[in-house]
DNA sequence: AAATGAAATTATTGTAGTTATTTTCATGCT
DNA sequence: AGCATGAAAATAACTACAATAATTTCATTT
């Protein structure tokens, strides 16, 4: 009997989607929210959320939607990307193909998640601006540290006064309290690696 | 008289360096050294160390070599990459032709920092992996965290007992409590872009 | 089996007191 | 002149403990 038990000979199917309890925690988390919090946005008791955290009660889909409204998600969002990585590999990889994506309507601006979850120090995600997109005036001033990497593409930075040409291969770091702005001003898209400290989004 | 001395008519050169003095305590930080233990290592006062440290002081090239020895460094540390980059985007900007080489004699191995000071929470590293190329099987049992982006390339990684084959596209996060290895099990050069919390070098 | 409220447990935050680290500065040195 | 030193003064970092907040448990209800 050479096979050990957490090594199954067939295993034909990808895996088990994530129960969604961590995630619910991890994204109540990111919003700063406590379970009281939560339980007052959803009108549930703080006794069940923990549970359902904890995966020790299961969420009915009207529940989850009650739920993901309270934390400003669409529903879907607890089945896209990691949710349905293979358990193996899912507290560590973000699959290219299977990335949860941020979309901005209207701005030629998407943003696609590469850590598996909030729980971390920092998290990464993968920018593209189209030719002529811009983030809005916003200034996320928060506490906090960005960092971001040039992968392709050209790019205009104002960090609080100051404006910078970004080239490829160019790197940038800067305290979150600054507000920020940045625009592709070329004629092909423009990709980033974001890298932000603590994970907000 | 309208020139001030430290502006001259003529400036031929991009900037003035950045004195050494806040790269010697970043360096010294991430050692985890205090003064005194940079003292007893080079034989000089803490007092002494102050001062450079902010600058009250100059060093002379034999001192700097001391110190920069009692660092594990190279000399030259303090000229390369965003030492002498213009001084209005030095503690933002670190351009790709700009940057502090790693080199990793023997291995494939080459890291590049991306970030331009050890001050932050994260710091990034450009690591590049020749054909073949492989991490010496270090187990960085330090307390923190790593994430990945693989830019280019094939990448093979291990962590704890798992073992994952990387592409273009994915990303990764892992605790650097962690023992891990990465190789390059392919024909062309591997690029990955390393996010570590906290800094260290 | 999920949901609740209340008690029990566990985390988090705040606050002194302590120790360690850094800065200042008067003085000697080259 | 300006660097270097040691010792005092000022800051910053750590520790322990109490107070508070947050989470989990669980007996009971729906």
């Amino acid at each position: 009997m050479p096979n050990r038990p957490e090594m199954p000979i067939t295993d034909p199917q990808p895996e088990q989607a994530q129960p969604v309890g961590e995630q619910i925690r991890d994204l109540r988390k990111v919003r700063g929210l406590t379970l009281q919090g939560l339980a007052d946005k959803t009108g549930r008791s703080v006794g069940n959320l923990s549970q359902i955290e904890r995966n020790i009660s299961d969420v009915s889909i009207p529940v989850l939607k009650e739920i993901a409204e309270a934390l400003d998600v669409s529903i879907n969002w607890f089945f896209q990307g990691v949710a349905n990585a293979p358990a193996d590999e899912r507290d560590i990889i973000v699959r290219a193909d299977n990335r949860r994506r941020l979309e901005f309507a209207g701005t030629g601006m998407v943003e696609e998640l590469l850590s598996p979850n909030f729980s971390g120090t920092f998290e990464m995600i993968l920018g593209t601006f189209a030719p002529g997109a811009a983030t809005g005036s916003e200034n996320y001033s928060r506490t906090g540290e960005v960092g971001g990497y040039l992968i392709a593409g050209e790019l205009q930075l104002t960090i609080g006064e100051r404006a910078f040409s970004i080239g490829p291969g160019d790197a940038f770091t800067y305290p979150s309290t600054e507000p920020h702005r940045c625009w592709n001003p070329g004629a092909a898209v423009a990709t980033v690696l974001w890298v932000v400290a603590p994970p907000s989004y």
